[in-house]
DNA sequence: ATACGTTTGTATCTTTAGCTACAAACGCAA
DNA sequence: TTGCGTTTGTAGCTAAAGATACAAACGTAT
């Protein structure tokens, strides 16, 4: 796969042409290693200079807890980045390590030369700018929606607020979650038989009906009432 | 009170000098309105084109729930802004309403202009830029941070990483919260009672003691084994 | 010192979700 | 079709936290 459409699935280059693109590599001192698997590409405490772009391969970001051990905290793809958001805190320096799980190609581009002006006037460094801003601003907020559904304390409000939002979001009263029941407990925070419980109760209430991961609702003024209303 | 000082309160203007401060009004469209009470400054799905930053005064920030139901979800003191991420994400809307609740003066800056060069060659632009990644970072930062304590399912596991978070900042074994138990409850999302119940156990355990906003932390060990391998 | 408002502690009861272990259904490949 | 692994549903029990309502302690102003 060419490096143009690779980039291109990040969000920092949206919006790029591929001259554009070529220009990261004077402007903004890119570079581009390739590791293999168990390589450590980001540690713990260490300096952030750049951000780091998984071109080819996969990674795992582990984070320290305080008795040193440490806790797999999320995998990086394809398009995936790190190090962009420690690059503009307090000490920059990394809060997790990054380890290369397979083969992989890592772009870097450097974090104080994307705010820096530069003296060939181009158009990337400011777009390069926008796309960093409205990256960190979109994760705020969905960090910020993750967390209303982990502050809702009853399993029915949990749920309705998770399948309103995608009934809000894809606007038909089928809904696909993309989720299997495993990985749509763990999202809420909750125990699978739990959420399995609520969810024929909800059935049963003439709510929803299901199958696999997918949804239908039935009542959407009921789900509203309750995805709104939950405490 | 100056408005130099006040302006330094402001993330945004961390490491600024007076005449930097200045510069503002030149080179980012800076503009000072005074409001009084009830008077509506963002509106939901209105365009952000400005930062606003709370000079004198307050406002309280207004979520809209699907249902047209508006909800408190914030206050904003001087030295407080709004639209610093909106002006950043997506469609670049509000998504909440910001009201005015006394008497208040706010300073508005353009949220195109910060990430433009402009032609006066000022290392203002420069800093409030590095200043808003980096207010944008920390509070990713902090969110994440927050949303930990919601992932914890157990009441002692909440509290214990509370205070453990705290010792590790503060650096000794008497730490303040700043919080009643009301507003500790409200932070970890539980009731007050269920909550003063299990610090009463704790206290039994041997592990804290406290009056009112003041925790001594009497078995630190213990206090890290509960906050890190709460689930 | 007293009286009042606020904060914190206590008791009782109820509700809810967690956990474990198992059963049924499904998907897919041999 | 049969069999196997994975996903989903079920049951019973337990533990834990919520709600409510009240009591005690504290702070502070008169």
């Amino acid at each position: 796969m060419n490096i143009f459409k690779l980039l291109k699935k990040n969000k920092l280059f949206y919006n790029f042409e591929d001259k554009e693109i070529n220009k990261i590599f004077d402007c903004l001192n890119g570079h581009i290693n390739k590791y293999s698997r168990g390589r450590v590409v980001a540690e713990i405490g260490a300096p952030v200079t750049e951000i780091g772009i998984i071109l080819t391969g996969a990674a795992v970001k582990f984070i320290q807890k305080p008795n040193g051990e440490l806790e797999n905290c999320g995998e990086l793809y394809a398009g995936d980045m790190f190090g962009e958001v420690e690059g503009y805190t307090g000490d920059h320096t990394y809060n997790s390590s990054v380890v290369v799980a397979e083969e992989s190609t890592i772009l870097y581009i450097s974090v104080d030369t994307i705010v820096k002006q530069c003296s060939n006037t181009c158009a990337c460094h400011q777009k390069l700018l926008e796309n960093v801003l409205s990256c960190l601003a979109e994760r705020i907020d969905n960090i910020n929606n993750d967390a209303k559904y982990l502050k809702i304390k009853s399993m029915r409000g949990k749920i309705s607020k998770l399948f309103y939002d995608r009934y809000l979001a894809q606007g038909t009263e089928t809904i696909h979650l993309g989720f299997n029941r495993n990985e749509m407990a763990e999202y809420l925070n909750v125990s699978r038989p739990s959420m399995s419980r609520e969810m024929i109760a909800m059935r049963e209430d003439g709510i929803i009906s299901f199958r696999k991961d997918e949804i239908v609702i039935h009542n959407v003024d009921e789900l509203a009432r309750l995805a709104n209303s939950a405490r």
